[in-house]
Order: C-alpha cells, then sequence, then structure tokens
DNA sequence: CCGGATCCCAGCGGATACTG
DNA sequence: CAGTATCCGCTGGGATCCGG
C-alpha cells in the first residue's frame, strides 16, 4: 500500500529549495570559487540583472548560506562569504561540475 | 586582467540547465529511487500538475537522461528509466540528500 | 491509466533609472 | 562600487478538458 505523503517528506526537498531559482547555483559556484564581490560576480555572469543577483544574494544570506561582510575601507567594501552550512554544499557543486564535464558535448 | 567571459564558461551549465527547472530535480529522485510511472510519480509529489510532469518527462528524454519503454501489455504501461547519463547524476542527488537530512532543521 | 492540447494568469526576473 | 526602486513583459506552470 502506498501511503499518502507530502512534498515534504521528500529528502532532497531542502537544498531543491534553495538552489533551484534561475541564476542561485551560478552564484553559489562563484561564492564556492573565491569570488566574493558583488561587482565581480555580475562580471562573471554575463547576463544576470543587478536585482537578480543582490534577491539571489539576499535569499542565501537569510538562509544561512553564506553572509555578508562590510569593510570599512574606503572606498567601503562588502564581502560575500560561506557559512559552514554553504560549505557543506561543496559536495554537490563538485557532484554538479564533475557530471557537467563529462556529458558537456552530449555523451 | 579579468577576460570575458560567457555563461558557458561556467563548468556547471549542463546540470544546472537541466536540474534547475521547478519539479525537475524532484521527477529525477523518484525515477532514480525506481518509481518508474507516471501515476505513482503524480501520486508522489502532490501538487505537480499533469502538464508539468509530462513537460519534465520529454524534457528528460530528450536530453538523453531517461529513456520512455512503451509496454504492449493489457492495458499498456510506460515505464521511465534513467539512462547511463542519466544514473550518473546519482553522486549529486545523494549529496543533494546528505546535506538536505543534515541542515533540514536550521542547523 | 497515461498522458496531449488549450487556455490563462501570477510572479519571476529583465530593463532602466536612481542613490549612498 | 554596491546596491534599491519601479515598471512590466514573458514564460512557467496550474486548471481543465480531451483522446488513446
Amino acid at each position: 500500500m502506498e501511503t499518502k505523503r507530502h512534498l515534504d517528506d521528500c529528502p532532497i526537498q531542502p537544498v531543491v529549495d534553495i538552489i533551484s531559482g534561475k541564476w542561485t547555483a551560478y552564484v553559489l559556484w562563484e561564492i564556492y570559487n573565491g569570488n566574493n564581490h558583488y561587482g565581480s560576480m555580475a562580471r562573471a555572469l554575463p547576463g544576470i540583472s543587478s536585482r537578480t543577483l543582490s534577491t539571489r544574494l539576499k535569499m542565501l544570506e537569510s538562509r544561512g548560506i553564506i553572509t555578508r561582510t562590510i569593510f570599512d575601507t574606503n572606498p567601503p567594501t562588502v564581502a560575500y562569504k560561506l557559512t559552514n552550512k554553504g560549505n557543506e554544499l561543496a559536495p554537490i557543486l563538485i557532484s554538479m561540475k564533475e557530471w557537467s564535464e563529462r556529458f558537456k558535448n552530449g555523451d
């Protein structure tokens, strides 16, 4: 017998909830690779709008995936870094990269 | 110096292209776990519409991730299964599950 | 039971302009 | 540089009906 299920039961729901939005995985990839600044991320992701980038960064911060730190230099700079929780996404990103490299040209 | 880049350069682009659509990861998860039929998938994913499920299945088939096999039984049955290429997504799905289980309740 | 076809709409996110 | 504000087009996808 098949018992009633809710989507919350799906064991990948929490991470899907985070990375499935458009551009989100790319933003995470950039931060994971040490690209920690708004401007350099925008340049690394041609086509992303400033609105989307800032929305994604705020979402990731609110979910505890990244931190936003303002340095009181002149001019002030802002750095985004992965939290512990965010760093634990690394296996996902790495396996995504490996699959992509293997199958980037069909098969 | 930062050289000009295109999004195609991003090494996770192929897989993001496949799994980033709404519901896609869940559908893959079901097939990966041996849920190979349209109806049982629809029941396992409460909230998905028939249109979305069928759209996703066709997309995954066209990308070579799954196969669609019609069995000439009475009544006919259809089975979806992962191709080799699709099976190679397993490390991604597994690491997604591990992260989700670890962080499902905040931290 | 396994979907295809059609209609329709909210909401995502692109464009653009503006601020500290 | 690092965003915010507003406006709005477009597409993803939900609802519904239909066919094999």
